[in-house]
DNA sequence: CACCTTCTGATTTTT
DNA sequence: TCAGAAGGTG
């Protein structure tokens, strides 16, 4: 029987099963006893976190037929039996626990309201604010202007040829950076003395030339510069020696010395501007950070760094025995982390103490566990802060055993090992994955072709035409940019296209024609009144003009739903209503909506996929196709080189042309950079090519390549199939409609109006009406007032005040109805999850009665669809009755605007 | 043919 | 900021 290992990581190539590993522990921690609320599982994406829940629910709900079941039988060396006895029990403490499955950005921001006043915040601060940047930039301008180093802002932005907004990401580094920045120092140099040493070098040549009787016009001309900078233009400068070209007719050792002169000149002017510019910059962060409090404290705003950063500070502020930010709510007794490979040193710093407790043994946990996942292969964050180099760093520092998992479970064997030939010598310590048996198939592609996007739209017809699903084939693209040219080229071809983008709320048609009605509003250009019908599907007419000062900008976009009937089954525009609601007046709207990332309301949307490589991670397709980048790579041009040692800053320096030539040390740097980079890009075609299952196509042009560092030839291995299987009938997605033709009499065209008008109140105020409940803490008068408060600050925006009256009486109502109190006697669990139809579910109200039975209340704020709950309601009893054991029965709970009616289903 | 200077064009990845 | 092309000189 093997032994449950507290301290695990493991290494998880591509493919290798690692949800499955994580999903393994996390299930058998709570198998061996450990509370849901106790475990903290952190992952990099909310995806991956709502992924990570829905595979151990899943996980539990057919634990007798899954691989999983031997796997966590083992971990806990108990038997499979005994597991299975105890699965249901498991399973309803995980749906009814406060898990702790989410993003580490969620983690940290969830502590930072904690200890929010120790940050001189409020709790309810907000992140990610469109206008953001914009506010932060003024604010920052002002503190400038007050501390009075203007001079200095733009001396930095002159001597650099920078422009404000440059500094501005700099100062953004800096400030993200600080602490580890803390063990430099910089020095105020003058630069003066060294130009005057290197014109002087340079002078003595021009006497050594001029003596020359050898010399060429070409020579004569070459040793020419007005000034200092042209000095440093000159390509013989970064020479070794001047024994070369023109000058070697007229060299003798002194020309050499002179250079070295030049050289040695220009390496310390170098120096010293880098010094001057980091001096400058390190001031004015402290104005920089001032800005960014003022805007958090003034208005509650505040980015995603700013929240690791305070959580940081807040921390390492606290004394011993305020150092249990973790045990506010429960102790946190063990910690799996998923894709460690892309967390920063700023956020481990974060996670250490709290690892250092659980691996010492020394808290309050007498057995605490610690277990990471990761691939430094799989590395392609650096660019945001991820330093792969933590990995081995932090498995050392908690002597943590780690383990290889060698199997690929993914791909089948072409692909496997395509993988393994392509990158085997290329990535250092790179261990070819193993196949298994019965994954023999695979094919693999690499098709040099200058054009493009034409083979592109062969090779996605080819795969068509061999019957595979639209929906599992996959296009993997370098950037954003080239995935917006991919998408309209098969657009074009009429082939069905997924991109990122078309999941974007603004993206979506109903939205779209809302904002275009708004431009025409606010701008009064005919284009706009146009687009808007257009899009619309209706005529184009007169609209009445709006006064933005006296109606609110919410009620402008409800009345053009209501008045343009655009409401027909489209959540779209209910989310965005709630998005409206956020922005100030018309002009943050239309000036800051292309910001707005809300994501489309989940729709089933079929079609090719498109994506960049960055986004593809984590996720697996049937057949991929790589493709190269449509423009040229971009040249590195971060102005400044942070040197690493392993994850300790050791130094950093300001990218200056040419410099590699002459500094030894700065050359070290920039080829170490380099290297990284590389080994990113690396990466990222690793990414790329272990998304495919089946088949995998790359699409390489000859010059330019991203595949160039892989020295790829064309040809292909295996044959190409696409096996069918069988799949989820496909839902037929309900299109939107914009129908403004009505056959029937002036009185049934009214009816229909307020039917729709109704249609989206009745759903904002059912909302508001379940969300009041919910936070009811009981069933009581005063109990509903605090609710209401908390209501009104959600939803009021979108509730008239009679709404909100009527909300108030209803539940008064309900609190004062003598069968309801008696039906909630008992442990009350509000909106508790459930697992129905592959969708986690909520459940408005589970009630455990003193004898042990159980009671399922829905709540219903009108009397439409009754059949349709009651089926609803049907099924959340047979769940429960499932999931316990036990007697359950199932209630709808009508509150009706005059009165309270409970029907048993 | 070796080498310099000047001009032109291209231009990311995101929780 | 860099890469590549064009144009020029010895």
């Amino acid at each position: 029987m093997s032994k449950f290992i507290n301290n695990l990581a493991y290494e998880a190539s591509a493919g290798s099963g690692k949800t499955f590993m994580l999903v393994v522990r996390y299930l058998a921690l709570l198998f061996k006893g450990a509370e849901p609320a106790k475990v903290l599982a952190l992952t990099f994406t909310n995806k991956a976190a709502a992924e990570m829940s829905e595979r151990i629910v899943e996980t539990l709900q057919a634990l007798e037929s899954r691989m999983e079941l031997y796997e966590i039988a083992k971990e806990c060396g108990m038997s499979e039996k005994e597991i299975l006895a105890k699965r249901s029990q498991i399973l309803a403490e995980f749906l009814n626990a406060h898990t702790k499955i989410m993003t580490i950005d969620s983690f940290f921001a969830q502590i930072l309201r904690k200890f929010s006043l120790y940050a001189s915040l409020m709790p309810d601060f907000s992140t990610a604010n469109a206008q953001h940047e914009v506010k932060l930039m003024s604010r920052f301008l002002k503190e400038v202007s007050v501390a009075n180093k203007r001079k200095t802002l733009i001396n930095l932005s002159l001597e650099s040829n920078k422009r404000v907004s440059d500094i501005f990401a700099l100062l953004d580094d800096f400030y993200l950076k600080k602490e580890e920045l803390s063990h430099l120092k910089f020095q105020k140099k003058s630069t003066q003395a060294y130009e005057e040493e290197a014109m002087q070098g340079l002078s003595l040549l021009q006497n050594i030339v001029k003596n020359c009787k050898e010399a060429s016009a070409t020579l004569q001309k070459a040793v020419v510069a007005q000034n200092f900078e042209a000095l440093k233009a000159k390509t013989w400068v970064y020479k070794e020696s001047l024994n070369y070209w023109v000058f070697k007719k007229c060299f003798t050792p002194e020309m050499d010395a002179q250079l070295h002169v030049i050289q040695n000149a220009i390496k310390a002017h170098a120096k010293a501007k880098e010094q001057n510019f980091f001096y400058a910059l390190n001031e004015l962060v402290e104005l920089y950070k001032k800005a960014k409090k003022a805007l958090y404290v003034d208005e509650g705003e505040l980015s995603f760094s700013d929240v690791t950063l305070l959580v940081y500070e807040i921390l390492h502020r606290l004394n011993e025995s305020e150092f249990l930010y973790f045990r506010l709510d429960a102790t946190i007794e063990h910690m799996l982390l998923d894709e460690f490979q892309d967390t920063s040193v700023l956020q481990y710093e974060i996670l250490k103490p709290l690892i250092t407790e659980i691996t010492s043994g020394a808290g309050v946990c007498s057995e605490g566990s610690f277990f990471f996942v990761g691939d430094v292969k799989q590395s392609i964050y650096r660019f945001r802060g991820g330093v792969s180099a933590l990995f081995g760093e932090v498995a050392k520092e908690h002597r943590t055993e780690v383990k290889k998992l060698l199997t690929n479970y993914r791909s089948q064997k072409e692909v496997i090992e395509f993988v393994n030939r392509v990158f085997a010598d290329k990535i250092k310590n790179y261990t070819p994955q193993l196949v298994r048996k019965e994954a023999q198939g695979g094919f693999v592609e690499v098709i040099a072709d200058e054009e493009l996007l034409d083979a592109l739209v062969e090779q996605v017809k080819r795969l068509i035409d061999l019957g595979a699903d639209v929906n599992d084939i996959a296009v993997l693209c370098a950037t954003n940019s080239d995935g917006q040219v991919i998408k309209n080229r098969l657009d074009a071809q009429n082939i069905e296209v997924v991109t990122e983008t078309t999941t974007k709320l603004i993206n979506q048609r109903s939205v779209k024609a809302v904002l275009e009605y708004l431009k025409y509003l606010y701008f009064r250009e005919e284009i706009y009144r146009q687009n808007f019908f257009a899009l619309i599907n209706q005529e184009v007419r007169a609209v009445a003009n709006v006064d933005f000062n006296s109606v609110r900008l919410v009620d402008v976009v409800k009345r053009c739903i209501e008045e343009y009937r655009l409401f027909q089954d489209d959540f779209h525009l209910i989310r965005f209503l709630s998005a409206v609601s956020k922005y100030a007046d018309i002009e943050a709207l239309l000036f800051e909506y292309e910001r707005l990332d809300t994501s489309a309301a989940a729709a089933d949307i079929s079609g090719v996929r498109v994506l960049t490589v960055h986004k593809s991670k984590g996720l697996e397709y049937e057949h991929v196709i790589v493709m190269d980048r449509l423009k040229k790579a971009p040249a590195p041009r971060d102005a400044i080189i942070y040197n690493y040692d392993g994850i300790k800053l050791q130094n950093l320096y300001l990218r200056t042309k040419n410099r590699e030539l002459i500094d030894h040390d700065y050359a070290y740097a920039l080829a170490k950079e380099k290297e990284l980079i590389r080994e990113d890009s690396l990466n990222a075609l690793y990414v790329a090519f272990t998304r495919a299952r089946e088949n995998l196509i790359i699409l390489a042009k000859p010059k330019d390549s991203m595949f160039a560092l892989l020295d790829l030839q064309p040809q292909s291995f295996g044959e190409l199939r696409s096996t069918c299987k069988a799949r989820n009938v496909p839902q037929v997605h309900k299109k939107l409609s914009f129908e403004n033709i009505y056959y029937g009499t002036q009185s049934d065209l009214l009816a229909l109006e307020r039917q729709n008008e109704e249609d989206l109140q009745a759903i904002n105020f059912g909302i508001a009406l379940h969300y009041t409940l919910e936070m009811m803490q009981e069933f009581t008068q005063e109990a509903l007032l605090d609710a209401k408060d908390m209501m009104l600050n959600k939803y009021g925006f979108m509730l008239t005040e009679s709404e909100v009256d009527d909300i108030q009486q209803r539940i008064e109502r309900l609190v004062t109805t003598p069968e309801f109190l008696t039906l909630t006697r008992g442990v009350c669990y509000k909106e508790k999850a459930l697992r129905y139809k592959n969708n986690l579910r909520y459940l408005d109200l589970l009630v455990k009665h003193e004898k042990g039975e159980w009671s399922v209340i829905d709540y219903k704020s009108a009397m439409h669809f009754t059949e349709e709950h009651r089926k609803q309601v049907r099924y959340y009893v047979k769940a429960v009755k499932e999931i316990t054991g036990d007697e359950v029965r199932g209630y709808i709970c009508y509150i009706l605007a005059d009165t309270i009616k409970i029907e048993t289903v």
